[in-house]
DNA sequence: TCGGTGACGCGTT
DNA sequence: GAACGCGCCACCG
Protein backbone atom coordinates (compact mmCIF):
# COMPACT_ATOMS: atom_id res chain seq x y z
CA UNK A 1 0.00 0.00 0.00
CA UNK A 2 1.52 3.38 -0.80
CA UNK A 3 -0.58 6.76 -0.04
CA UNK A 4 -0.66 10.15 -1.50
CA UNK A 5 3.00 11.72 -1.40
CA UNK A 6 1.65 14.67 0.16
CA UNK A 7 -1.40 16.24 0.93
CA UNK A 8 -1.34 19.98 0.26
CA UNK A 9 -2.27 20.37 3.95
CA UNK A 10 0.98 19.38 4.97
CA UNK A 11 2.90 16.58 5.72
CA UNK A 12 1.37 16.52 8.99
CA UNK A 13 -2.06 16.27 7.70
CA UNK A 14 -0.82 13.78 5.21
CA UNK A 15 0.08 11.76 8.40
CA UNK A 16 -2.95 12.18 10.38
CA UNK A 17 -4.79 11.41 7.30
CA UNK A 18 -2.90 7.61 7.37
CA UNK A 19 -3.32 7.32 11.35
CA UNK A 20 -6.83 7.40 10.63
CA UNK A 21 -6.86 4.73 8.46
CA UNK A 22 -5.51 2.15 11.90
CA UNK A 23 -8.44 -0.13 12.05
CA UNK A 24 -9.45 -0.64 15.76
CA UNK A 25 -7.29 -3.33 17.66
CA UNK A 26 -4.43 -3.29 15.70
CA UNK A 27 -1.45 -0.80 15.89
CA UNK A 28 1.04 0.88 13.54
CA UNK A 29 4.80 2.09 14.60
CA UNK A 30 6.11 5.61 13.49
CA UNK A 31 8.24 4.27 11.00
CA UNK A 32 5.47 2.45 9.09
CA UNK A 33 3.41 5.52 8.90
CA UNK A 34 6.52 7.50 7.41
CA UNK A 35 7.10 4.78 5.13
CA UNK A 36 3.01 4.81 3.93
CA UNK A 37 3.53 8.52 3.69
CA UNK A 38 6.43 7.96 1.25
CA UNK A 39 8.52 9.60 3.79
CA UNK A 40 10.97 6.54 5.08
CA UNK A 41 13.08 8.49 7.37
CA UNK A 42 10.49 10.71 9.04
CA UNK A 43 9.28 8.79 12.08
CA UNK A 44 10.24 11.31 13.92
CA UNK A 45 8.09 13.66 12.09
CA UNK A 46 5.51 11.20 13.21
CA UNK A 47 6.15 11.89 16.59
CA UNK A 48 6.03 15.29 16.32
CA UNK A 49 2.95 15.75 14.24
CA UNK A 50 1.37 13.59 17.43
CA UNK A 51 2.70 16.22 19.82
CA UNK A 52 1.13 18.72 18.04
CA UNK A 53 -2.42 17.16 17.34
CA UNK A 54 -4.15 19.70 19.22
CA UNK A 55 -8.09 18.59 18.82
CA UNK A 56 -7.56 17.13 16.01
CA UNK A 57 -9.15 13.51 15.84
CA UNK A 58 -7.23 11.17 15.34
CA UNK A 59 -6.42 7.24 17.09
CA UNK A 60 -3.61 8.38 18.46
CA UNK A 61 -3.17 5.57 20.81
CA UNK A 62 -2.34 3.21 17.87
CA UNK A 63 0.85 4.74 17.26
CA UNK A 64 3.63 2.41 18.53
CA UNK A 65 7.46 2.49 18.42
CA UNK A 66 9.02 -0.16 16.46
CA UNK A 67 9.77 -2.54 19.58
CA UNK A 68 5.69 -2.28 20.17
CA UNK A 69 6.64 -0.49 22.88
CA UNK A 70 4.61 2.85 24.19
CA UNK A 71 7.33 5.76 24.02
CA UNK A 72 7.55 8.30 26.72
CA UNK A 73 5.87 11.75 26.32
CA UNK A 74 5.18 14.86 27.64
CA UNK A 75 5.31 16.50 31.17
CA UNK A 76 3.59 13.20 32.99
CA UNK A 77 5.08 10.51 30.80
CA UNK A 78 3.70 8.03 33.39
CA UNK A 79 0.46 9.03 33.18
CA UNK A 80 0.33 9.35 29.05
CA UNK A 81 1.51 5.28 28.67
CA UNK A 82 -1.15 4.33 31.67
CA UNK A 83 -3.33 6.08 29.22
CA UNK A 84 -2.77 5.20 26.04
CA UNK A 85 -2.33 1.39 27.36
CA UNK A 86 -5.81 1.16 28.72
CA UNK A 87 -7.09 2.36 25.70
CA UNK A 88 -5.47 -0.12 23.53
CA UNK A 89 -6.29 -2.83 25.89
CA UNK A 90 -10.06 -2.09 25.62
CA UNK A 91 -9.61 -3.17 22.26
CA UNK A 92 -8.46 -6.39 22.90
CA UNK A 93 -4.37 -5.61 22.17
CA UNK A 94 -2.40 -7.64 24.50
CA UNK A 95 0.51 -6.40 26.07
CA UNK A 96 3.30 -9.09 27.42
CA UNK A 97 4.91 -8.84 30.69
CA UNK A 98 7.42 -6.42 29.81
CA UNK A 99 4.63 -4.16 28.90
CA UNK A 100 4.95 -5.14 24.90
CA UNK A 101 2.54 -5.27 22.21
CA UNK A 102 3.46 -8.69 19.48
CA UNK A 103 3.70 -7.10 16.18
CA UNK A 104 2.81 -9.94 14.50
CA UNK A 105 -0.43 -10.47 16.10
CA UNK A 106 -1.65 -6.87 16.36
CA UNK A 107 0.54 -4.94 13.75
CA UNK A 108 -1.69 -3.33 11.20
CA UNK A 109 -0.35 -4.82 7.64
CA UNK A 110 -2.58 -2.45 5.59
C1' DT B 1 17.50 32.92 8.10
C1' DC B 2 19.15 29.40 11.36
C1' DG B 3 19.92 26.35 15.02
C1' DG B 4 17.79 23.54 18.79
C1' DT B 5 14.59 20.13 19.31
C1' DG B 6 12.27 15.67 19.47
C1' DA B 7 5.48 10.60 20.86
C1' DC B 8 12.20 7.56 16.16
C1' DG B 9 15.08 3.69 14.41
C1' DC B 10 19.14 1.14 13.25
C1' DG B 11 23.58 -0.76 14.02
C1' DT B 12 26.97 -1.90 17.47
C1' DT B 13 28.54 -3.36 21.85
C1' DG C 1 18.44 -8.58 24.50
C1' DA C 2 19.28 -4.26 26.75
C1' DA C 3 21.88 -0.09 26.67
C1' DC C 4 24.12 3.18 24.05
C1' DG C 5 25.51 6.16 20.08
C1' DC C 6 24.38 8.53 16.24
C1' DG C 7 22.00 9.86 11.90
C1' DC C 8 17.82 11.61 10.64
C1' DC C 9 14.91 16.14 9.14
C1' DA C 10 10.45 19.10 9.44
C1' DC C 11 9.01 22.48 12.66
C1' DC C 12 9.12 26.63 15.15
C1' DG C 13 10.85 30.63 17.79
Amino acid sequence: MTLPDQSPDGLQETFRRIIRLIPEGRVATYGQIAALANRPRNARQVGYALARLNGHDVPWHRVVNVRGSISERGLDPLESMERQRFLLQEEGVVFDRRGRIDLDRFGWRP
